[in-house]
DNA sequence: GGGTTGAATAGGAAAATCCGATGACACTGC
DNA sequence: GCAGTGTCATCGGATTTTCCTATTCAACCC
């Protein structure tokens, strides 16, 4: 057995293909057929089911894949650890973050963070709650910025911060008039929503339904920009986290905070229970609760020194 | 990095020493070190010091010896998991056990096991305390069969059976006529003890000190069945677990329970807390236990139903 | 059926690994 | 001191493995 067989064993999976597998491991498709063959007979079974056009794990595969992923990222957390042996200041972070997150906290932070130790190196992979808290599970990320709740036990969660969702309306619009706007002015006004794959889409709506306020959703967007942009345009206004509206320059929109029941979200860092951490990662994290308490931006509130949920 | 670096890496560690790792490994010394100085260029560390005619790991090389170690195990873990697959009666079991509990329990209880399941397989890996321990830790054991106390608190202690430790003398000795023989009896008795590497060794000078009965050492012993030999030569008295003397045919020597404060010692299995257990060996813990509960050996007793403890 | 997609096979090139012989160095014993 | 020994690194060539291109084979799709 190779960690290269694993490796290929490992791209196939996930692309269900071995030619496209074959191509992201850099190896023409033959080599990687021969690999994955070579692999099977060491093993005795049959992990891939090849079946017409699809290919799929058989249920020892299943499991070998499982094994194999772990035996690949305890491979690089070795590789990465001998790296911070005698300079622990040295290391590549591998962060996760959501993408209502990521582009508003990140830069600024990891700027900051390079100031203090330039001998770090940062890997930012920008995904859905969901893949981000696979990736601290399997180990690909050494931790993530996601938005709460989060329920997987194997994870330690730490919150770091709680953010404000601000109105957002077209700078001619009539609420701008209006010396306060409460949550239930919103029914029936058109309202620009972002995808509900996000889980801020998603906290949105929960909000408005507790509210029992259901606001006229004209539109469903991907990206937090785009819903910003067809604010602008006049299609409607939004609910938007308040590091976005603090970035946000563009005199075509304006924002505020909703009168009464003002809607938040909390920002936490999750990473492995049981995975090691190294130092600079826990520098990164008390750079991020720091960075939190100082916060510019209003409508963001760090947290009060909380112990650790699960 | 390649899985044999990791192997040849592991072996010169094991055995400070590039040649005889390379023997272990069966290759030749130029290329093993060549692939130890293949891994050190791809980490960019030093792993070895090579001090004259010694070798031993840097800190980065301790470091990645543990993580080695590791993944060496869980590839191992992986392909043994792979067999199991739809035969869940099919795998290897890897044993530990101490020496004065090995030859006693184990050949039965694998007999019978192998009866009921015959596509099992065994690896019995005979050491003491410390290196049992250490073999469930680092996965190389899938389980341990020791005495109590074990302290880790990485490993799930499960207590199978309580053990007398019988008075065993030669079968002219005075004791023999005595009705009964009492704990302080044994003061001032030429008395043989195991070797205090052994945990049992240890237990019975304890458990002397605690009676205020310190008998007269005369000679001590790294073989249970040295002490017993020398126990029928005369050389003295000694205390030896039920299972033991059960199997003890010899005319020449002589086992009876103390009258008053009978010694024990608790056996329990031991094993990694966060590891996977395989079907098979979750019937063999199981078939321990029964075997305990019908063990026909006088002195020896099963455990009440116990929760596991740590 | 002809076209397309995707995995296996074949044969030879390229690369990695291995081996034996040898060199370099330190420690040992006289 | 100085030969002897133990031990790791280096060298050149043999062996083995891996990889690539070209091709075949099988399934699917019109």
């Amino acid at each position: 057995m190779t960690l290269h067989q694993l490796r290929y064993f490992v791209a196939v999976v996930t692309n269900k293909n071995f030619t496209r597998a074959a191509e992201k491991c850099l190896v023409a498709q033959p080599s990687l057929s021969q690999q994955i063959i070579q692999l099977e007979r060491e093993l005795g079974h049959k992990l891939l089911e090849r079946l017409g056009r699809t290919v799929r794990p058989t249920e020892a595969g299943k499991m070998f894949h499982e094994r194999a992923v772990a035996i690949l990222a305890s491979v690089d957390e070795a590789k990465r650890r001998v790296v911070e042996v005698g300079d622990p200041e040295r290391g590549t972070l591998r962060v996760g973050a959501i993408p209502t997150v990521a582009p508003y906290l990140l830069p600024p932070l990891i700027t900051r963070f390079l100031r203090d130790f330039p001998r770090a190196a940062f890997e930012v992979t920008e995904d859905l709650t969901e893949h981000t808290v696979r990736g601290c599970l399997d180990g690909s990320l050494d931790f993530g910025l996601v938005a709460l709740p989060i329920g997987d036990p194997r994870l330690l969660v730490e919150p770091i911060l709680r953010e404000e969702l601000l109105l957002v309306t077209p700078s001619g619009h009539r609420f701008r008039r209006k010396r306060k706007v409460c949550i239930l002015d919103l029914i029936g006004e058109p309202f620009i929503l972002l995808s509900e794959a996000h889980c801020l889409g998603e906290q949105i709506v929960d909000f408005c339904a507790q509210q029992s306020c259901q606001p006229l959703i004209t539109c469903q967007s991907a990206q937090l920009l785009t819903v910003q942009e067809l604010v602008a345009a006049g299609q409607g206004i939004s609910l938007i986290p308040a590091m976005a509206c603090a970035k946000d320059k563009s005199p075509e929109r304006h924002c505020r905070s909703l009168a009464d029941s003002k809607p938040s979200r909390t920002l936490a860092v999750i990473r492995h229970k049981d995975r090691y951490q190294s130092p600079l990662a826990a520098r990164f994290v008390e750079a991020l609760k720091y960075y939190a308490r100082a916060c510019p931006c209003p409508g963001v509130t760090d947290m009060a020194e909380t112990t650790s949920v699960h």
